[in-house]
DNA sequence: GCCGTTTTCGGCCCGACTGTTTTCAGTCG
């Protein structure tokens, strides 16, 4: 059996946990934690570089007895260590980790003192009110164990970027209309633009006397206050998002935004720099002894660091740092360098709008050009084009480019890509459009051999252009279909066509890792907002957001070339 | 367990809030 990095990273977290209830030293802890991050997050298969004869002590926090753990598991798929834990604690006691309000010493006190195992049995103990006597729990404990545990069987669910932000542009509305309030800014992973996110942490520089911590405790959404201090507060809103507050003045707003905006690995990061230099950094500003000497802003903060501002997309601790001392930061792609969106549909398939409304659309938010492509006819429940209806439609983007002023059109289609790696359109029809998508809508199980060959096999031909949501995953919902996504990455480049990052909320799908490889091996991504109605160009955001998560430049995307140029890359003009 | 123009030992980010304490541990971000 294969072992993936996810694999790897699994066991180090479980080990992590593990070791952590046993009480372990919080140091070798957090290096498994690094260790699984590094791995699970790493662009290629480390059983790869090891079959290559790679030394993995290369990578970040990960040293000789990591490096020899990973080979272990690589060879044997099992990790003495973690079965030796097992032995010593149940497995299954990591879960209660996930518990909102449970940490290592809560859940090592539970199993030692009560037998406390797993989910089930912490619940029965907290109703028959048993966890109260333990030393170090009382009764609140014990209801808000109670109630932690009836939250977490019932939605433990993370939010879809689009989502969140929909409720985050609200409040951020309402907060900005309270008197005292300087500014306001949602930071968190949000700020970062993950594709999804566990809650909100929402910063705001207001006057002492603002009443902004009672007005966010009485906004109208919410369900539930959890906690509230002067300069902290957390809120569950009906929806089910949780919501954090945090209250700074406004001579430390960028550093509480630089804090608050996170990740935690980068923080880290970026303390240990300041540390070196002789300062602290904590959420009030950069201080050397009593003296602050940073804090305003954001840029304030890095520059006492001897940084420049490091954009929060790229706040992973995925070498952010080393590129911003080395003066190699990207300049990440904007959503104003978007010139275009290459993948969208009408009314003919299953979209919402004419081609003229799309196209209407597209042009109100700046773009210059728009390729509709529809579903293909194997698509039957999308209504997909057969090559008469096509064609018939080809006729009316001539007509309408006559028409219509300041964008073009170009004509495409989504075509499915067949079992075999055959197109669903034959050649000669697939010869008459600009622009050729193509789609795995199908077959999502084949073995990791044949769906790469498939794919493979659909690039070969020569008027494939790009190839649509590339790993086939919707957030939360599906898994990435089985291939191997280096070659595919490595053929487009030698065949000459491109990948899709895909904005659809949903789906965001080149992901963000994927994007350095493309970025590595030369390869141009496509921001395309898989638009069926007109409203959706907006998503066009978040493909963006994951493009600069993914080091993206204007230069590597695809859409982001003058249409004159675009057309030199399309397959009519290809040797 | 990792790491090093303060290197092979001794460090490893920092503060708010809660509950159970009576000066602080645990948890969280």
């Amino acid at each position: 059996m294969p072992i993936h990095n996810a694999d790897i990273a699994r066991i180090f977290e479980e080990i992590a946990d593990l070791l952590e209830i046993q009480g372990a030293n919080p140091f070798r802890i957090r290096a498994y934690r690094n260790a699984a991050r590094t791995v699970g997050e790493f662009g290629r298969d480390v059983g790869a570089l090891l079959a290559a004869g790679e030394d993995l002590t290369r990578l970040p926090g990960i040293g000789d007895d990591l490096a020899g753990k990973i080979r272990e598991i690589v060879e044997t798929g099992k990790c003495a260590l973690l079965d030796r834990l097992r032995k010593e604690l149940p497995s299954a006691i990591t879960e209660l980790l996930h518990i909102p309000g449970l940490g290592p010493k809560r859940v090592r006190a539970l199993w030692h003192d009560l037998g406390v195992q797993t989910i089930e049995q912490l619940y029965r103990a907290a109703r028959d009110g048993r966890i109260r006597s333990l030393a170090g729990f009382g009764e609140k404990t014990e209801l808000k164990i109670l109630q932690s545990v009836e939250a977490h069987l019932g939605t433990t669910r993370r939010f879809k970027l689009a989502t969140a932000a929909q409720y985050a542009d609200s409040l951020v509305a309402y907060l900005r209309g309270v008197s005292g309030v300087r500014q306001v800014e949602v930071a968190g992973s949000f700020r970062r633009m993950r594709e999804t996110v566990g809650d909100l942490d929402i910063l705001v520089a207001a006057q002492a006397k603002s009443p902004v911590m009672e007005r966010f405790a009485s906004y109208d959404e919410v369900k539930e206050v959890l906690a509230g201090g002067p300069t902290r507060a957390s809120v569950i809103l009906r929806s089910g998002l949780q919501v954090d507050l945090r209250v700074v003045d406004e001579a430390s707003y960028g550093s509480a935004l630089v804090y608050f905006t996170g990740s935690k690995a980068h923080n880290i990061a970026i303390r240990r720099i300041a540390q070196e230099r002789g300062l602290k950094i904590n959420e009030y500003g950069v201080f050397r002894g009593e003296r602050r000497v940073a804090g305003e802003t954001e840029a304030s903060v890095y520059r006492a660091v001897g940084l420049p501002l490091i954009p929060p997309e790229l706040r992973e601790d995925r070498g952010e740092i080393d590129a911003a001392q080395a003066g190699r930061l990207p300049k990440l792609v904007e959503l104003s360098d978007l010139r275009g969106d290459l993948h969208a549909h009408t009314k003919a398939t299953d979209g919402h709008a004419t081609i003229r409304e799309m196209a209407h659309a597209a042009q109100s938010l700046g773009l210059e050009y728009l390729a509709i492509t529809e579903h293909s006819r194997r698509l039957t429940v999308a209504h997909g084009l057969d090559p008469q209806r096509l064609l018939k439609q080809c006729d009316e983007i001539d007509r309408l480019n006559g028409a219509l002023k300041g964008i073009t059109i170009l004509k495409g289609i989504e075509v499915d890509i067949l079992d075999d790696g055959t197109l669903d359109l034959p050649d000669s029809v697939l010869a008459e459009l600009d622009i050729v998508v193509g789609a795995v809508h199908s077959k999502f199980d084949l073995p990791r051999a044949k769906q790469t060959e498939r794919i493979l096999r659909a690039m070969d031909n020569r008027y494939f252009t790009i190839l649509a949501h590339p790993t086939g995953r919707m957030i939360e919902s599906r898994e990435p279909y089985d291939a191997d996504m280096l070659r595919i990455i490595r053929h487009a480049r030698q065949r000459g066509c491109f990948l899709e990052l895909n904005a659809h909320p949903e789906r965001l799908d080149l992901l963000d890792t994927w994007c350095l490889t493309a970025r590595e091996e030369g390869v141009l991504i496509a921001i395309n907002s898989d638009a069926h109605g007109t409203q959706d160009f907006q998503n066009l955001r978040f493909g963006v957001g994951q493009a600069r998560r993914g080091w993206l430049e204007a230069k590597n995307v695809l859409n982001a070339r003058p249409l004159k140029e675009l057309r030199k890359l399309l397959p009519k003009h290809r040797p």
